[in-house]
DNA sequence: GGCAAACTTGCACGCTCTGCATCTTTGCGT
DNA sequence: ACGCAAAGATGCAGAGCGTGCAAGTTTGCC
């Protein structure tokens, strides 16, 4: 997510260090994890894995839940980087569709989503899987917010508009997911997204342009 | 959720008394985590307040966070409930949020809200209720695949209503908690269900006009 | 070089959650 | 009514989780 720090300073060694750890902790997590299953995976051996000690883990994450789904922060920073770089005069709406393509095109995507499909069968990692969509979908509600200058108050556009672009994210993959290898000709991600934007479009093209 | 026994079945006693049980710990539950917060209360405290032994309660749920949300499941049955009621002819998306109205109308729904409202500080807490979410989602789309006979393995529609209907509860019980107070004539829960469930209409309407 | 802040690590402790064995209750047939 | 079998409740033990605390170690900076 982003940090409230000056985006141009050039992080010192320990600040890189910090970022090797998390990412080493959070990647040795999903590897083991989803090769061994869920509960065969302490977190001593994810520390391990990482060369840390066991007590650094949770300097880092308060669970091995956390940890698995800890790349989805890179998802949320590819979200708000490109939605961010769209025109400021585009509708918001085809901004949204298309930094979604560019979060669904990146290769290091799909193989976070495939490998955390195996470990859609524990709920607790499913529940802060969802975790971390709702916190992507707050940043994404606070760019809309800085983009529209709407008073997320009093507004409701802002966050619906965040909140319609996750869903459609979500169900756009998780149906991916679903479908896949029984269908050869099954629609691909990008298009699954542009569909389900494209539900969201009119309605939000439409309350838009009622601000209070 | 729905449970896939004969709805005309009267339940025995034994039934009565599991489900009682379940109930008298999801309260407890609910109410010591809501007053006195999240980890000043422990899992034997909760099976002390429910009267059973502090073994017993993991036969029930897996954990205290599943204990404090499992209260929506009723959300969940409302819903659903007043989903199937609605007429077959009338159009999904109008048919959702009538349902949609039957669930915030309930004075039972607004205390579990206000009162898990507190905890919305607790990382796993959210991360639960969203899994609690994503349940009803699930069901709600079964639903829509009953009602309008679709294909959810080749069409988008129905998993994209189900997530839009709850979509809109969530973001309108969100905001309405957000800012409620401040304004004194803030908008009411259902006409926040209403603006949100708009945005979405159209859009669904035209998808479900083409079915494969 | 040397100081202070930040990070890592080890230790201890209480709580969580599960598997297993046992006991009690419930449902049901005779 | 009796008794059996299934289902639930309970106790116990143990592995693992997660955190506060008090070191030790590294980093940034003057």
């Amino acid at each position: 997510m982003s940090e409230h720090t000056p985006p141009a300073a050039p992080p010192g060694r320990r600040e890189r260090k910090k970022a090797a750890t998390r990412v080493a902790l959070a990647s040795a997590a999903l590897r083991l994890c989803s090769s061994r299953g869920l509960d065969a995976v302490t977190v001593e051996q994810i520390a391990d894995a990482a060369d840390v000690a066991p007590r650094t883990f949770f300097n880092y994450f308060t669970s091995k839940e956390e940890a698995v789904v800890a790349g989805n922060a890179a998802s949320a920073d590819t979200l708000l980087t490109a939605f961010a770089a769209r025109p400021g005069d585009e509708p918001v709406t085809e901004s949204l569709r298309r930094a979604l393509h560019a979060v669904v095109t990146d290769p290091g995507y799909l193989d976070r989503v495939r490998a955390l499909r195996s470990l859609s069968a524990h709920p607790t990692v499913v529940a802060h899987q969802l975790a971390a969509f709702a916190a992507q979908e707050r940043a994404l509600a606070e760019a809309v917010v800085a983009r529209t200058g709407t008073d997320p108050a009093r507004d409701l556009y802002p966050t619906l508009a965040a909140a319609a672009a996750v869903t459609g994210l979500r169900v756009a993959v998780q149906h991916w997911l679903g479908d896949h290898g029984t269908d050869p000709r099954a629609p691909s991600l990008p298009a699954l997204v542009d569909e389900a934007m494209a539900v969201f479009d009119a309605g939000l093209r439409a309350l838009a342009c009622t601000p209070a």
